[in-house]
RNA sequence: GCGCUCUUAGCUCAGCAGGAUAGAGCAACAGCCUUCUAAGCUGUGGGUCGGGCGUUCGAAUCGCCCAGAGCGCGCCA
């Protein structure tokens, strides 16, 4: 069930065109541009003058007199060239905000197509530190999640992890020439790993003989070399542990821990399957999908390299093929950014060339890079990516600030100030990010992510901690949540927006697009503000109208948790201050 | 050279299945705490929507051209 005020308009429309012989394409509204004049508007007359060949007025005042006749309508205008302006009577918006106050998905529907979804969100590569550069894929991904699944369909999230390319041999060949063997290697722990691969890194790039030395062991781990295979476990194993922590501190989750290694037996059957089916051909020592034909030429997808290695086509072909086979997805959906867009073109054609996927969904969902203030991907001065942990850290810092010591306060000792500390941060860091809409690049501002005030996870937080105190309050004065009546202007903008919900929701999820949530999510708090500033609750006057507007604030509050869980951020109970805030 | 993405307020960004006065946040300025948490609220200023041409009754939105930026272009993932 939706709740959406705009069904009964648009079904009423329906039938008005269909009885004066407009096409239905038409016949709907939208919230409006201007609320000034109207709850909602409806521009199909304007668009339909064209063909029709009348003045869009006439065609407006026929739909309008027809209109008139339904019981929801308070006013009805038609204003400039031909716009229908509608607005709704206040019992009817009253009522469905009762409605919705009562429904446990608070007047939200469900996806008509439930299927299966495989979301691949993740990208970390094994023995490299966690950046900055990978908090957008993650925080995008878990939000994709839960919305998704929220709507009613059916997902996988799989980190796929990068465990299996030619970095793997430069570490594994770093540890053997400092060492003389890999015997060492169990006794490594992350910071150690991450060592050697820096020092591999910068080893590869400077002497061509090493780089040589890193693909012969790759090749050798590959193709099932028994000691090698047993020290990459190793540094698999404890990049996963130290991977796993640090999405943990920002609450993103995944169903799989699938890797690149995992698609490597599969690799052999695509490039078996592209030779059979004649599509694969051998250029230059090399396997190659060739992509020249039709209007939009590509560079070849290759599977063999000269050398007899597989590429990340190739794994990513394979993994396609499991997730179909085994996981059984219906649609594949990846988050990454910009600079892979040719690659997963090239991917998905060379899909649909081996017919390996046929009727499922393939989209990557490119966002921009996060850029440093000269307009280029990240770097930290001294030319590294900042890691994610100082990031969350210097969050923390500076929210630790804003609030009371541990102990100040009965009841918040170190544990409880920790954990609403951690709250507040993640929501900064999170909503900083997701209310950037994805195609775009956003500038890197370091301030950014600990800043609390205007469009920030923690104002959101705070219209909820605000809420709950009032309700703390009624509860202990015996006052219960009733019918919503509409009588204060910002009562009824409110009711309005809550009731917007589906819409965003269900735009968030066919856009894949987090931050449509997050744009909704704030003006919400907004508006929530403005009356909560308005209109007194607890001091109404009577108990009627306090107990309308507990069920407003208490709607809201619902709302806004709802959609901050949607967004993958946690909202804490109450939101403590220091004596000292402000004063500067 | 070819391809992709982009250029909107001082800064960071929305808006783009064409539509009525182009919106937010930050920054600036002026107000609001003896009343439910001021991480808040109210108000003011600020824009030739990169430039040009075209389609249209109507263009930030669609098409073409130009300028500028970022990214990517067969054996690194």
């Amino acid at each position: 069930m939706n709740l959406l005020l705009e069904n009964k308009i648009n079904a009423a429309m329906a039938d008005i065109f269909n009885q004066l012989g407009l096409d239905t394409r038409f016949a709907f509204v939208k919230v409006s541009d201007r609320p000034d004049l109207s709850d909602f508007q409806c521009n199909g007359a304007l668009a339909l003058a064209k063909t029709a060949h009348k003045n869009p007025r006439e065609i407006a005042a026929a739909i309008v007199s027809e209109l008139q006749k339904c019981d929801f309508v308070e006013t009805l205008s038609v204003d400039g060239p031909g716009f229908i302006n509608i607005k709704l009577k206040n019992e009817f918006i009253a009522q469905n905000t009762d409605k919705i106050a009562q429904d446990e998905r608070l007047g939200c529907g469900t996806t008509e197509n439930p299927h299966r979804v495989v979301l691949d969100y993740g990208g970390p590569n094994v023995a490299k530190e966690m950046h900055v550069g990978h908090l957008r894929s993650g925080v995008i991904g878990e939000a994709i999640r839960r919305i998704e699944r929220f709507i009613g369909n059916d997902v996988i999230g799989d980190v796929h992890l990068g465990d299996w390319g030619t970095p793997m041999g430069m570490i594994l060949a770093e540890i053997m020439r400092q060492d003389g063997n890999l015997d060492k290697v169990t006794t490594y722990d992350i910071a150690q790993i991450t060592e050697f691969y820096k020092r591999a890194n910068i080893r590869c790039k400077e002497d061509e003989t090493a780089k040589e030395t890193a693909r012969k062991i790759t090749a050798a781990l590959q193709d099932g070399d028994a000691v090698l295979r047993a020290a990459w476990q190793h540094l698999r194993n404890e990049s996963v542990k130290a991977i796993k922590e640090n999405y943990a501190k920002l609450d993103v989750n995944f169903d799989l821990w699938w890797g690149e290694s995992d698609a490597h037996e599969t690799c052999g059957k695509i490039v078996e399957l592209a030779r059979q089916k004649g599509v694969s051909k051998v250029d230059n020592g090399a396997v190659i999908i060739r992509l020249e034909e039709g209007n939009k030429p590509k560079p070849p997808v290759i599977l063999v390299k000269s050398d007899g290695g597989y590429t990340y086509h190739t794994t990513d072909i394979a993994t396609i093929k499991m997730r179909v086979d085994d996981l059984k997805a219906q649609e594949i959906v990846y988050f990454t950014d910009s600079r892979q867009a040719l690659h997963f073109e090239q991917v998905f054609e060379g899909v649909q060339k081996l017919g390996i996927a046929p009727n499922v969904g393939l989209k990557h969902i490119v966002f921009g890079t996060v850029n440093g203030a000269d307009g280029k991907p990240f770097k930290t001065r001294d030319g590294g990516v900042m890691n994610l942990e100082t990031l969350i850290e210097m969050s923390k810092d500076k929210v630790r600030q804003s609030l009371p010591k541990a102990g100040e306060i009965e009841g918040y000792g170190e544990a409880e100030i920790e954990k609403m500390v951690s709250q507040i941060a993640v929501a900064a860091i999170k909503f900083q990010d997701l209310k950037n809409t994805i195609n775009s690049g956003y500038v890197f501002e370091l301030d950014d992510f600990a800043k609390f005030e205007g469009k920030t996870g923690p104002y959101i937080q705070y219209a909820i901690a605000r809420i709950n105190s009032v309700l703390r309050k009624a509860q202990a004065n015996g006052l219960e949540p009733a019918n919503v009546v509409l009588q204060a202007p910002e009562e009824r903008t409110l009711a309005l927006k809550l009731a917007q919900l589906h819409n965003v929701v269900m735009r968030a999820h066919q856009e894949k697009e987090p931050s449509i949530i997050a744009d909704y999510t704030y003006s919400l708090a907004q508006t929530f503000s403005t009356f909560y500033n308005a209109c007194p609750i607890m001091s109404a006057g009577n108990t009627a109208l306090a107990s309308s507007r507990l069920r407003l604030a208490k709607l809201v509050r619902d709302v806004l948790t709802l959609m901050l869980y949607l967004l993958g951020i946690e909202a804490p109970e109450v939101m403590l201050k220091a004596e000292n805030k402000g004063e500067e």
